[in-house]
DNA sequence: ATTATAGGACACCATTTGGTGTCGTGTCAA
DNA sequence: TTGACACGACACCAAATGGTGTCCTATAAT
């Protein structure tokens, strides 16, 4: 999961994806310089993930984003944002106590 | 950013040391199987990332945690959030409609 | 029927990653 | 002052990563 998100061309294809509903892999393709292959090994990893779901339709294979399992990201994350949000309102406090 | 919490073991360090404030490098190294010098190349990774913060106290190197810098990748799932929490609501609408 | 398009499956490659061991140096302890 | 300890800085290595090009098959278009 934290390894799919990490690749910066995997964000885009979340990004792709999340804007248009359903896009079939030469037209993600498209928003790349890289080839074909490449974008395909990259769906390959966020299906496995399960970030993205595809289906066959005719000759092409359209994939769609499936963005309910970064909840886990974010369960991660819940446990840290209390953590630094504190640390901020103490450094608060310091400052205030400095008037 | 992403990738640097992209590993399981920089995860690690990032809970222990928000379990203890601060940390020398040999007392973190205690914690895994690992040798020192690879857990020193992590946390220069974490520290690059702003996520650690170090100072030399004596012999030994001690870390602490700064969590702020998460704040990136909570913005960046509050876009997705809201995405599949609209999904799971109409996947419900769908299964209420079958009644 | 023929040609063009979409994409899976490989084989292949350079670079990055995540680990090791060793050496040198500063600091604390006996 | 003599070890022992903590750590940075390398050099080094195997495996993973992120790309490429090529071949093949299935489907669509002419």
């Amino acid at each position: 999961m934290f390894v799919a998100i990490a690749d910066p061309t995997r964000r885009k294809l979340i990004r792709l994806l999340a804007n248009a509903d359903e896009l079939p892999l030469h037209e993600l393709t498209d928003q790349f310089q890289m080839g074909r292959t490449a974008v395909s090994k990259h769906l390959t990893i966020l299906r496995e993930a399960s970030l993205v779901i595809d289906r066959k339709v005719g000759r092409e294979t359209r994939y769609r984003l499936n963005a309910a399992p970064l909840q886990e990201v974010k369960d991660w994350l819940s446990f840290y944002e209390e953590f630094w949000k504190e640390r901020v309102a103490l450094l608060q406090n310091l400052l205030s106590e400095d008037k």
